[in-house]
DNA sequence: CTGAAGTTTCAGAAATCTGTGAAGTATCAG
DNA sequence: CTGATACTTCACAGATTTCTGAAACTTCAG
């Protein structure tokens, strides 16, 4: 076990190190990746601290975190203790949906930039580029995360 | 010409401060910011810097990142000067290519848990589902961007 | 109701990131 | 070739973020 282990936790901190060069922060991502790579069902969050070494005031914030990103979910104790987490099904999908979000934002911001700018000036065609661009992205990735879960029924 | 370079600085301004959320850095953020909504054709450092009012130092380094990443490019000086730079046609295109760099890492990072926790664990198969749905973005973005493309032709 | 186990919150310490300013390097006009 | 201008690099200081540890709160078994 402890050989498998220690594979694991290691190929989960190489993940969550990954993670962070994408915009996650640091414990949200180390979390993630237990609750990923964990041979178990589900993870209590002293168990996530203890496997990570670190206090249960970071464990509170990364799990809120993730909760609310829709990533993982707190699990009805089935016996006795409190608060298992586990990893959501198409938790993946729901991450990519949430991404959008900063599609619609970028939209947003040319619209605003066109209307300061006037649109028939540098600024506003350049901006309208940036405005075309990501309207488009934001009209076709809805469907193609369709597909997906079409798919895999 | 005071006003209208007030609302476009402000709007620029706003806008680097919703890229920053989204992991780029706060220099680069405000630089791409500048040269996406200013009225002239190409900007040279010393003028980034100036509206900014940050140091050349800052400057170079939020350029070259910006010019690797694809985003803007130096322009050869037309007249005298040196180092214009301008935004990149088809920039959000490019960037969004290389987002999906972010896809074969996960991609790779899933085959590498499946590897270590062994494909028929309960980890393997958390991460068979995490890597089907990056292959399957990793195999779709391509041609929508591709579709994107022949749009505007 | 009471005590125990677990969770959340928060102030402050520790670590990290970011920008400045100056020194060094490169490039160009003359 | 020489001087001037612009760009780049880098050590350090300041600002920001992140984690810890302890106290307060919640929940549940007995």
């Amino acid at each position: 076990m402890c050989q498998v282990t220690d594979d694991l936790t290691g190929a989960a901190e190489h993940f969550a190190l990954t993670l962070t060069q994408y915009g996650l922060q640091r414990m949200t991502a180390r979390v993630m990746a237990a609750l990923l790579f964990t041979q178990q069902d589900t993870m209590t969050a002293g168990e996530i601290g203890a496997q990570l070494g670190v206090s249960s005031g970071a464990m509170s914030g990364a799990l809120k975190n993730l909760t609310e990103l829709g990533m993982i979910e707190r699990v009805p104790a089935p016996g006795s203790r409190r608060d298992h987490f586990r990893f959501r099904d198409g938790a993946w999908a729901i991450l990519m949906s949430k991404q959008n979000m900063a599609l619609t934002l970028m939209t947003e911001a040319a619209d605003e930039g066109i209307k300061v700018a006037g649109p028939d000036t540098v600024a506003g065609h350049r901006l309208a580029d940036m405005r075309d661009f990501y309207a488009y992205m934001l009209s076709e990735m809805p469907a193609l995360i369709e597909r997906w879960h079409a798919r895999t029924t």
